[in-house]
DNA sequence: AGGGGCATGTAAAGAGTTACATGATTCT
DNA sequence: AGAATCATGTAACTCTTTACATGCCCCT
């Protein structure tokens, strides 16, 4: 079981959603962790139906197919509860950026500068967008309530766009002679 | 053309390899930061060669096939100086604890504190190795050098792993009471 | 009338993981 | 004699991206 389908699973334990509505969710919120589009979640959503994991629901609404209301079976939440205490690898190991980075000897000064200087910015912004949704979400509640684990989520992403920008401001002191 | 392969080129302007190096190199060094294991590797270095990116020398050595060495070709050198060049997105959304964590509040908190523990370890343990790396590397020298670069993506790493065992601590306040 | 958002799917290609397969050399 | 390391490949499967394809509803 993928850990897509498991992020399917934790949005639906919160409330029923349509494919697109899960989509969008991919996008954002813990879209900024696990990315998928909609292509990959229908399929997905799909094989969670026929594990017994959700259920469709029919719904009245637009389009030429039948559209679908998504609810977690209590089988869903048991495999979810079963994943989140099964043992974890360390991640990420994909950050294409890093992987530039380890090649920047081959740039000019004036590029590697450029190069760095963009990447701080990216993380500036998205640094900004997070402690929007901060301000948004307001203080963490208990452990148990849902908006709790929305905000840890948040708060490893504000963490780690600052430790981007400490880490392009150590390249760039070192980057910029004098 | 893929991160992959340009890892593979950022390794190869280093030194000429044999694809077990390179394997191997993606399971230290860069590999923290992009892996690959050699059933990938060997394919993706046929595919440099036919695209004169990357030029095999023939080697006497063990085993039943032909062994071969890769070295960086001038066109390799100028499509990596190119791919350093061009606007990257950000990175990374494959973040697999995160998700995990947005489902935390169906745990109970002594199982949510558990995983939580391990999260932290297991930086805990990769931030010391990164320490030990940086002991026999030294302190950054000009931007030039490969050592540079090398230093600055273990920077990357030393940060990283800090900002999670900082986000862990984070939870951990909150998830125990008191 | 046209654009954007809601809504659901399939197809094809590329990237990545796990397993299968071979065989030499070196160390214990 | 057996294990670890060096060394190279293929096969099968899953995951991910990009593109194709349809059509309603609401707002301007």
């Amino acid at each position: 079981m993928s850990v897509l389908r498991h992020a399917l699973l934790g949005l639906l334990a919160r409330e029923p959603m349509t494919g697109y509505q899960l989509s969008r969710a991919l996008e954002r919120t813990i879209g900024y962790f696990w990315h998928a589009n909609h292509s990959q979640v229908y399929p997905q959503l799909k094989a969670l139906s026929e594990a017994g994991l959700a259920r469709p629901e029919a719904l009245a609404g637009p389009g030429p197919r039948e559209n679908k209301r998504f609810h977690l079976s209590d089988l869903g939440r048991a495999e979810l509860r079963s994943w989140l205490s099964r043992p974890v690898k360390l991640g990420p190991d994909r950050d294409e950026f890093v992987v530039r980075v380890y090649s920047i000897w081959l740039l000019d000064p004036d590029d590697a500068v450029r190069i760095v200087t963009e990447h701080r910015q990216l993380h500036a912004d998205r640094l900004a967008e997070y402690q929007s949704i901060r301000q948004a979400l307001g203080e963490p509640t208990e452990p148990s309530d849902p908006q709790f684990a929305q905000r840890a989520t948040l708060q490893a992403g504000l963490g780690y766009s600052q430790h981007r920008i400490a880490w392009s401001d150590w390249m760039l002191d070192r980057l910029r002679p004098g």
